[in-house]
DNA sequence: CGCGTGCCTTGACTTTGATCAAACCGCGCG
DNA sequence: CGCGCGGTTTGATCAAAGTCAAGGCACGCG
């Protein structure tokens, strides 16, 4: 089975595309045994820097992906330089616009980010004969429009230091699926910059700061290394996140 | 071809949901013939004042509608009572969450509304043998989607007097499709209340009121009556939205 | 080792928009 | 007609977040 690489920075995962359909639940799942290996003929490994635009303006808008590991921003921006990050994307979610050819959005690598990529115009032909995979498409679609729209709420309606909550509520419960289940405490790395959490919150890098130092000494969060987080009661965090 | 009729205010327009797919390109234009005609013997049609709620905590989950006319506020609400409209929706939207039972929305009429609404159950049957209805659905999310993320750069990046432009820039684009398109003035009505706009905005009513009068002052908009909005450019009134 | 660089924090001050309070305006009604 | 009412405007003051500026800290490199 042909699998191309094309590593950004040379690494060689020895990955299939088939690793992304059964390791995670992604899009990738409603196709029949034939068309993923149809698509793994196509599909390429890629393994992005964090800052590396993946989706947008300059790159490829031709192929469609799966991310494997790591964190994606979905930001837009203004003529004069403001910028807002309107969606964060983990492993296994999907990455492309269909039908359209672009939104005015890019998706650049938050952390390291490995991601399977493969051919718009491939995907675009298994939709038509597929309709498992549309709906697929249809509940990935809804779940991103939940959340765009939670975080509206949060872009609109709370102050620096329930957004600065919610972002880390978002994080402790997006990236470890499993590990903070536990009703004590849990840990994780801040897959984003200050400058992004403020580009993600509507705030600037100062505001940031300051409401993390705030919550670090409430004792609702601890941080180690500037990135490194422990929260001893995500119930706690969550009550900081709405008032 | 039988029609019950439920109007809430014991109006009764003799609309079938036939009109839903003949004027409108609405998400029942992927039915074939038949499977309209089924569904119109389980529509039913419904005028609802303003302020009305049509989808959400207290009303049926239990159907889906097509809107027909009138404007319709999704609003999100903290327990504290903070909220934030997170979408608008215009003829023909579809109404309705496919799939999942609610995801904390509340639908409201912002105007007099006119929506062609049927039974859930019905709908995502037909959902199962006739893919291009779920085709038209992703599109309707991928279009919410689209909107929503342009409204969170809005909500997290823009100054109290670009968010009201840029509102009174959705209205004049969204509410009369033909009426505006003429390079010169163009005039609508305000869907929405102060305190909806504000609720829009992430604002409070008296900011929005403040930059209305800014706004006029600057001779970008004019406002008869409280309601009738007149706007000599377009274009002028789309730099105020971004600068 | 010392230095430069990038990222983060902290402090002093300013600005934007929120809050509080009063007045206004159109409208329906007794 | 006067009155009350909801929605809106306007003004005075306040507070939250932004801006500007300095300093700290970790890390890599000569």
């Amino acid at each position: 089975m042909s699998v191309k690489r094309q590593d950004i920075h040379n690494s060689d995962i020895p990955v299939l595309c088939r690793a992304c359909e059964a390791r995670h639940k992604g899009v990738c799942g409603a196709l029949t045994a034939e068309q993923l290996i149809d698509l793994n003929k196509q599909s390429v490994l890629k393994r992005v820097e964090p800052g590396v635009e993946l989706l947008g303006e300059t790159r490829q808008t031709e192929s469609y992906a799966n991310i494997i590991s790591g964190v994606v921003k979905l930001t837009k921006m203004m003529a004069d330089g403001r910028q807002q990050i309107v969606g964060l994307q983990f492993a296994p979610d999907f990455l492309g616009r269909p039908f359209r050819p672009d939104s005015g959005i890019t998706a650049d690598a938050a952390t390291e980010v490995n991601v399977c990529s493969f051919p718009k115009k491939m995907l675009d032909r298994m939709i038509k004969d597929t309709p498992e995979l549309e709906h697929k498409l249809l509940e990935q679609s809804l779940k991103e429009l939940d959340e765009a729209r939670d975080w509206m709420l949060t872009l609109g309606r709370k102050t620096a230091s329930e957004k600065v909550a919610s972002f880390l509520y978002l994080i402790a419960t997006h990236i470890n699926p499993d590990a903070g289940t536990v009703e004590g405490s849990m840990r994780f790395d801040l897959p984003l910059t200050r400058s992004d959490i403020a580009d993600f919150l509507g705030l600037t890098i100062e505001t940031v700061s300051r409401q993390l130092t705030k919550l670090r000494k409430d004792e609702v969060i601890l941080i180690h290394n500037n990135r490194h987080v422990e929260v001893p009661s995500l119930a706690r965090l969550a009550e900081c996140a709405s008032r």
